[in-house]
DNA sequence: TAGTGACACGAGTAATTACTCGCATACCAT
DNA sequence: ATGGTATGCGAGTAATTACTCGTGTCACTA
């Protein structure tokens, strides 16, 4: 299993409808077989066989295996990254905990709404990639936090760096997993726990 | 690579101490492995290379490969958790918020001692044995976490299952990742933030 | 319709893997 | 010493892997 560091690229652009379409399939079957199987049994020839192609063809545009998942996380992470943007509405003046409740709220839906992509990411990718792995979903989140406190009061600014370290982990953290484990606690619970903690965490 | 759901047992009980000198130095070779090289490059070749072994005296001993990789997280957690253990020291009466500051310092100790530890089960280990890997943390912290619940004020109790989960995962992950990363904040400001944070958790 | 390049195929290859087996050697009780 | 048993060896095997290459087919242009 070559986990190399590669590029995402194509090794060949498809020109003809045909071939755009087989690689859309090759892609979604990754998905399938990643989702499915899991990253062990991750293969090419499992890829191409549940694509209902050739091995051959799947190299005809990937350059290799790492290309291939590139691709399946990238299809994926397009759509969440675009949700989790679309979460940075500042009503300012409003009373912060309210706000962050709400932003909170907004990330548990788009992660519950991307269910699928978030266990890629944090369960089923290999450690090994842990530096895009975590990344993928920190850095969004990182953005969201950090999008808050420009609009946020004064008063509420956590400082620069390190002690938004602790808060976008937390976040990050505790809402995933409560997405994944779907433990036995109740969403607005959660809410106001996660609220609560941010508060006292803020100065 | 065969990641099947295995006893740790040995296959055949050493009987003479040469023998026993050898299952000792296999799985010090594969903690040595498994940490220099990652998980995907920790075959049982290298590891029987790495030993000074040939890969039949591996097996004459390990049933598999999975037993000699369960056998090296064993030796390591077997410390970790009696180091863990020994930290539930409730001095009833005290301030609550000291208590818990001064459990997490001991956390935070315990998990630097064990650094080589703690990355090999958090980042090392493929998540495809995630049920055994954060159980290893998970449920030492959750000991540590309800043995201070036992003794705690009754109104600093946090509420039977749901709260805990949030307050164990958020401790774990924050130390671990603390540990793991070194992150520009501060070991004081770090203590202080998490309890603030779990007292905030608190009732 | 002929020709040309894009496309698809799938058997094949070299490398790596976990694991075995027949045989040699070291140890120990008698 | 001698026999038996525990120990150790390492070449070898079957399976799996990522990836290639020669061959044939398709689609578009002229």
């Amino acid at each position: 299993m070559d986990v190399s560091p590669t590029n995402g690229k194509l090794r060949k652009k498809p020109q003809q409808d045909r071939s755009r379409h087989m690689v859309d399939r090759i892609i979604e079957a990754g998905r399938q077989v990643l989702v499915e199987q899991g990253f062990e049994r991750t293969t090419t020839n499992r890829v191409a066989d549940k694509a209902g192609i050739s091995p051959g063809s799947l190299y005809q545009y990937f350059p290799n295996k790492q290309a291939v998942l590139d691709a399946v996380i990238d299809r994926y992470s397009r759509d969440f990254s675009e949700q989790v943007a679309a979460l940075v509405v500042p009503p300012i003046g409003s009373d912060p905990a309210v706000v962050v409740r709400e932003t909170f709220a907004g990330l548990l839906d788009v992660l519950e709404a991307n269910r699928e992509y978030v266990r890629l990411v944090a369960e089923l990718m290999p450690p090994s990639q842990a530096g895009e792995r975590t990344g993928q979903l920190e850095r969004r989140i990182r953005d969201l936090v950090g999008a808050y406190l420009v609009f946020a009061p004064s008063r509420e600014r956590i400082a620069p760096a390190s002690s938004a370290w602790i808060l976008v982990r937390m976040v990050e953290h505790l809402s995933v997993n409560y997405v994944l484990e779907s433990p036995d606690i109740s969403r607005d619970q959660f809410l106001d726990e996660l609220t609560r903690m941010t508060m006292a965490h803020l100065t």
